[in-house]
DNA sequence: AGCGGTCAAGTTGAT
DNA sequence: ATCAACTTGACCGCT
């Protein structure tokens, strides 16, 4: 069986999360900042909420959590507690129920924070910061039943070898709590399956095959070869992200088109059981579609 | 009501 | 040395 995953968003559906900056939180004072997040994270949680209801619904059985679902929170200036915001424990009570409604109902849940996220660093200042993002994803991951916080491999600084060893290096040493839901990614300008899975095998983190990014940056191996080789990373459901680019197929990594052409899914993958997260701008209408042209209604 | 400038952070590669 | 691209909005604040 196939999951389709919707990722972060709707392009039609009124479901929308607010955001907020740094700046514009430390331009209101004390009381008032406090105030507009709690505003602002009770409305991301019960957005999440009817999210999540919009893909039972739907036959979407897996949903993307945008890393900003609480914005701004490990900002070192500008960052919260939600226990410290007016009816915090109320706020923290809704993300929980968000997880039943996952577990009752089936839909996978998932995180994948963005490029500043990076573990691989020679800079110890960026890896401090990058395992306190972590800690923030892994709490909410707590509450909403999320089972994947996937990250790239983050930079090369012109030796791989050493880059990736230090990624081992950080990998082993963080909390159970992330280290369980941490996935790696192939990306499309550095790290590619061939790279990664041997950082995968010694860590026990698995890989999210991203097929798009693999056809940018390939590494010499077939798209079967790859599969087999992220499958067997895999100690819960495997992961894997599928996208069509906007223009011509050919050349380099092109931006998300609105849909996916359904020829950009491998054979390989057709009796497999996994989770397919859909990266298409035009989100749960690009599910939808994918999912009436692979006949998985 | 509509629109434009802005937004925390890292890294790469084009200019 | 500088800066856009990653992804891509959503927000505030001004008209």
């Amino acid at each position: 069986m196939i999951r389709l995953g919707l990722c972060c968003i709707f392009k039609s559906e009124p479901i929308k999360f607010r955001r907020t900056t740094a700046k514009y939180l430390l331009s209101l004072g004390q009381r008032g900042r406090a105030a507009f997040l709690a505003d602002l994270c009770r409305h991301n949680a019960d957005a999440l909420y009817r999210a999540l209801q919009f893909c039972a619904a739907n036959g979407i059985g897996a949903f993307r959590i945008n890393s900003q679902i609480l914005p701004v929170k490990t900002h070192p200036e500008a960052g919260y507690d939600l226990d410290r915001l007016p009816g915090g424990d109320r706020i923290v009570e809704r993300f929980k129920t968000c997880g039943a409604f996952s577990r009752e109902n089936g839909i996978r849940t998932t995180f994948h924070p963005d490029q500043f996220l990076v573990l691989s660093s020679p800079k110890a200042d960026v890896v401090r910061r990058s395992v306190a993002d972590l800690e923030y994803h892994a709490m909410v991951a707590g509450w909403v039943n999320a089972d994947a916080i996937n990250i790239h491999g983050g930079g090369a600084y012109g030796d791989k070898a050493t880059a990736l060893r230090r990624l081992a290096a950080v990998i082993e040493g963080l909390d159970r709590d992330i280290r369980d839901r941490l996935t790696l990614e192939n990306d499309d300008r550095v790290y590619t399956p061939a790279d990664l899975v041997p950082v995968c095998r010694q860590t026990g983190v698995p890989l999210v095959y991203d097929i798009h990014h693999h056809r940018c940056l390939p590494d010499g191996n077939s798209v079967e070869r790859t599969t087999e080789a992220a499958l067997s990373t895999w100690n819960r459901e495997p992961l894997f992200h599928i996208s069509s680019p906007l223009n011509n197929k050919t050349g380099p990594c092109r931006p998300h088109h609105d849909f996916i052409d359904p020829r950009d899914f491998p054979d390989c993958w057709r009796d497999l059981d996994f989770t397919l997260e859909v990266e298409a701008k035009a989100k749960e209408l690009a599910v939808l579609q994918l999912k009436r042209d692979l006949n998985l209604l």
